[in-house]
DNA sequence: ATGAAAGCGCTAACAG
DNA sequence: CTGTTAGCGCTTTCAT
């Protein structure tokens, strides 16, 4: 088996609390002993059970990380990595749980995961489509918990949509455009679609200008609907001269058909996406202008909040909105530029 | 604090032992018993402490996913998604911790992750400039590993990606194509780069074609190799007539500036790419065929793997290869058709 | 059918 | 400076 304190102890011939305590480095022993005990320790190849000493010190340093299954892909990495890395800092692990979201509308049902205490927090990514049930069985696990992009009164740190979606408005706004569209497929269901939606509104009333929002169903969009909506911004008679997409799908699959059609980029038309700083990065090579959703800065903010909330769990936390920021690149230019 | 064992046997008027049993659903204890300690528990939401259980059975009941910090983007979610799914079968649970590479260099620094006992098995996803010192790390560490998509003679997963590159230049062959060309922009440290562009060299071979292969140099493509690249596949006076691209970013890049030259799609240039499944349905809204790297099966036999040397630690395992498929969509058709 | 005792690997309090 | 004792929350003999 492995190898344990008392196997080192041993070895060293001392007792097993002084070695822990030089292992630790509390106390103060002379140079001799200690480096006699590290010694034996290193020889023997020594790691401490991290459960033993969770067990004692009532912390579990470990924090979990609930996702629904149901998100949208690619979602996960900047999230992950945010919280990871917070987490690292703080010598704190990281647990990564996805709930089966069908499951949960059985009534007995309850996922393994709330069922046995393993962590010190649950960090929450579930932002569509929230199961009723899910919250209750979170309620009553009271383990402190902090949820990313939803709406929750507290405890909870999100991206805030509205200010991103005026920043991406007001800089075309900015340009000289006065036709500018909205285009996205995103689910309904997704807590960011009105939000979105709502900033550029807001951004095009505060201009006195009119909205025009092209945005797929109540479901997921079909190519059909798709196609349909691509078609509506480049072959409307009083076409737009910029168009806000709600991300980077919608970006490149609107500038793609604007190629197939003769519509310049960014001189006959203009196109802003929303998306995280890496995603925006890697699609189709182009230099598209972008808000950047700022995922990793969110995950590390929510589980700042986390870590506060183990340290004193006492106070509800207020709501955080995370800022985004203008990426200006090469597809927008004043109108007819 | 939180509710333990003892609360519930002191309120249950039961001992220590038989409420264990009970709520464990072992031995035989007469239904008003149980049913009382049952409730009891319930009523004080007593859930078990897994450490103080992982620490009597010896075994941690957790994985820990070691990931380097320089992988490409998205490249983590199937992955983590496959391991997850499969540990969760077994009621086993994912740690996930990433390396910092740049640190991993210096001489004396050992990641906590590494000098801590916290999980029954390490699987790592690292198949990118894989530091020397971290393979001495875990070679040291000795707890059972499984590598995934890395050059291991054993204990590794792996996606075939000769095989992949062979079926996606096969089909282009059974179409009739004789001018194929490769393109990646994959960054020449990549374990998957020489496979397979050396599988799309193979199937050439064997048809008695010249291979033609665009790929970046040695180290990151710059947006002007990228240029430069697409143009020698679009604007060669010898254009082939079809094209197998590293990834979807390839074959979008690709197509996008095809349609500015007015190369159609697939009549003047079939396109073919290697993706996972989730990856290509969300570019650019375009049908693109593609050769699937299967990378949540991947994941699930490394993890399976990984859980049959957790339970018999002894033998090595022999290495695996996970075919992919061709998933024939729209960008790929006869020449000329 | 139930409880007492021991112990998993570790740390903290207190002696000496 | 170092060792003894106790105990974290739980399970597993082994008595009764």
């Amino acid at each position: 088996m492995t190898i344990t304190l008392s196997q080192v102890a041993k070895a060293s011939g001392y007792s097993l609390p002084t070695v822990s305590q030089i292992l630790n480095s509390k106390g103060r022993f002379p140079k001799q002993t200690r480096d006699l005990v590290l010694k034996k320790a290193r020889e023997l190849g020594y790691r401490p059970n991290a459960l033993a000493q969770a067990i004692r010190h009532q912390r579990f340093d470990c924090v979990t990380l609930l996702m629904s299954t149901q998100n949208r892909p690619y979602y996960h990495t900047g999230i992950i990595d945010g919280v990871h890395d917070r987490l690292a800092q703080d010598n704190v692990s990281l647990e990564i749980a996805r709930l089966p979201d069908e499951k949960l509308t059985d009534e007995g049902f309850v996922p393994r995961i709330l069922q046995v205490l393993r962590s010190d927090g649950l960090l929450i990514e579930y932002n569509h489509r929230i199961p009723e049930r899910m919250i209750e069985l979170i309620e009553n696990h009271h383990l402190p918990s902090v949820w990313m992009n939803s709406k929750q009164s507290a405890n909870c740190v999100r991206v805030d949509d509205i200010q991103l979606a005026r920043t991406a408005t007001e800089h075309l706004l900015g340009l000289g455009h006065q036709r500018i569209a909205y285009l996205s497929f995103a689910p309904s269901s997704h807590y960011s679609r009105p939000e979105r939606e709502q900033g550029y509104c807001n951004a095009m009333a505060d201009a006195g200008l009119s909205a025009v929002v092209r945005a797929a169903g109540q479901r997921v969009a079909s190519p059909e609907d798709r196609e349909a909506a691509y078609r509506s911004v480049l072959e409307d008679a009083a076409r737009p001269t910029a168009v806000v997409t709600y991300s980077a799908n919608e970006a490149c699959g609107l500038i793609y058909r604007a190629a197939l059609k003769g519509v310049r980029i960014p001189e006959d038309l203009s196109v802003i996406a929303f998306e995280d700083s890496v995603r925006g990065k890697v699609t189709m090579d182009i230099a598209l202008t972008m808000v950047t959703v700022p995922l990793l800065e969110m995950a590390r903010a929510a589980t700042d909040m986390m870590l506060r909330r183990i340290a004193d769990p006492l106070p509800s936390l207020p709501v955080e909105r995370i800022p985004g920021e203008l990426n200006i690149q090469a597809t927008t230019a004043p109108p007819g530029a």
